[in-house]
DNA sequence: TGCATTTACTTTGTAATTCAAAGTGCTTTT
DNA sequence: AAAAGCACTTTGAATTACAAAGTAAATGCA
């Protein structure tokens, strides 16, 4: 039997920023807050996985304005679609259960 | 859009026990080196996760012998199953993902 | 027989991660 | 003009993950 947990991505073993690359990939810009409406967490805990993936790479941020008030949306990047599909493919092949 | 990571079982975070659980679920025993080898991680660190799993009552250990050398096995419970399959779910729909 | 090695874990200590609370700077409300 | 709210960022503590060292029994070999 080979190794089972080979392929999945250690970036993808957190459940929030699980959460935010499913939610990102559905909807092609959202918001810091709606993030954090969606996914229940607190502002630090949340600031905290989108610097994560950003710095991987798998996020990309981009400060705007919305009137006077600044608006901070985050999407997806090329780079993190395909490692996100990548790991929902290894979790697949893992569930499947090769003996 | 509701929140798309409830439903995903904390402690299914971790890799190495995601590992674990989905090697107990297609064999009905494995012992410790067989998973240590399986999932290529050190004793230490598999010792750990057996034992978190345990206390959240998702395997059993069976501690026996062949001849006179010790042999630990490890197997899923009923409990264990289900939480897996429950959390495989959630993954299933976080993926899908609704609006 | 006796000492070294291997096996199968367990224990220990550190490094990394996760998270909430407090802080910051701006805007909006009263 | 002061107070409150928003959108984050920073900080610090707690938890978790991990590898290395330790242990106890069994086996190999001289």
């Amino acid at each position: 039997m080979k190794n089972p947990i080979t392929g999945l991505n250690k970036v993808f073993d957190n459940r929030i920023r699980l959460g935010v690359m499913s939610i990102l990939l559905v909807n092609e810009e959202v918001n810091f807050n709606d993030l954090k409406q969606m996914l229940e967490v607190t502002d630090g805990n949340l600031a905290t996985h989108l610097v994560n993936l950003e710095e991987n790479g798998y996020i990309k941020v981009h400060k705007g304005f919305i009137g006077k008030k600044t608006n901070t949306t985050y999407a997806v990047t090329k780079s993190g679609e395909k490692a996100f599909t990548d790991h929902i493919t290894a979790l697949e092949n893992m569930i499947k259960g090769m003996k």
